[in-house]
DNA sequence: TTCAATTTTAATCAAATGATTAAAAAATAT
DNA sequence: ATATTTTTTAATCATTTGATTAAAATTGAA
């Protein structure tokens, strides 16, 4: 049927607009008439479509959240790649969506922060406590007698990767001139944050 | 004269009430009807002292702005305390901070990100580069033979005191239940991340 | 084709919101 | 004490904004 494609696609050209404009505004700055012409739709089809501007905020943040920690699941619960091997790609993974998707980090910790009311349910308390990588962690801790909590370091590793380029605008006015030297500077950090984890794991 | 210090109370106390609801919820969400509110003022007295939202805004965006960035200064430049003692208490000292003002790292980098405008010439290109600590980490560096740029050491410090609490509501959906814990794991921060820089700065 | 259901549009509504105004109140000076 | 200036208030404005509606256009079925 003709109806159900063209459903989809003017759904998801919507959500797609939503995405772009809430992402890059967040919530209360994005208005309904910049999403409907992002969409380059009559502004009632968002309230035809999604009940509301609330509605369709959910269904974009639900998504990015999840788009966000599926990529962490499929490489933490990963059995068959060693600890230093799940660092790198966890390290290379995310330098690589966040490149991808630059809002994409400081909408969700927005997000969370506002509206953690309709998440409830959606994310798993143990998607992190119960992974493969955490075993390996504990087993790498207890072989170098270490008693640190494990999830120190996989903080560690996110705020390492992620923390730079949340704070991109402020380094760009403390510390550098170029965008191109911000590049530079997180291009040397996919080498450099995963010695730097192994070190303080084994050290 | 009466006058002045009538003056500095009444736009102090708006200015207070101004800075704890644009932190609290961003520009865009906050109403000034809700900053009236919550100094216990008229409306009207927002426009009479500040010109509008905008206006004021930027003054409590500026302060903050300095506050959070003379904490570095001091520390950062003082020439009587040696690297390891630096990195102590710059960890200790924001640890300490961001827990008396817990919304204010989202808001700066929200604010930064989005209004880089008025902010040009509040903030020194050089506040970082031109450290003591800068050149306390070059030293260091050169005494171990490395090349890694020093910058990503003042980036990895920042990174890991602040980004677990900008994350923190994702931290607690994820892999904590309680507030307790939470404060608990940031208590152990304080003397973790010194020893992490300092091993990453020197192995 | 013809009809019914679905989708889209333009116009409009109602509430929220930043801002202004004119008058009242308070403070200060003469 | 009186007059002048400054501060505060209540009422109101104008615009923005999320949402609705009724009609038009399009689509799919009979």
């Amino acid at each position: 049927m003709a109806k159900q494609i063209k459903d989809l696609s003017t759904e998801e050209k919507i959500k797609e607009a939503a995405r772009k404009v809430f992402t890059s505004k967040g919530f209360a700055a994005a208005r309904t008439r910049d999403i409907a012409e992002e969409a380059g739709m009559n502004l009632a089809l968002l309230n035809y479509y999604f009940r509301s501007k609330e509605k369709l905020f959910e269904i974009v943040m639900t998504e990015n959240l999840l788009h966000f920690i599926s990529g962490i699941q499929t490489l933490l619960y990963d059995t068959a790649t060693s600890i230093d091997e799940k660092i790198d790609r966890l390290t290379n993974y995310y330098i690589d969506q966040i490149i991808e998707y630059p809002d994409l980090p400081l909408f969700i910790l927005n997000a969370l922060k506002s509206n953690a009311k309709f998440l409830k349910g959606k994310l798993n308390k143990n998607i992190m406590l119960k992974s493969h990588f955490m075993l390996q962690l504990q087993a790498e801790l207890k072989k170098n007698k270490k008693t640190i909590k494990p999830l120190h370091f996989i903080i560690n590793t996110f705020s390492m990767i992620i923390f730079p380029f949340v704070a991109r605008p402020l380094l760009m006015e403390v510390a550098l001139s170029k965008d191109a030297e911000f590049i530079e500077l997180m291009n040397e950090r996919r080498k450099l944050i995963p010695v730097w984890i192994k070190t303080i794991l084994r050290s």
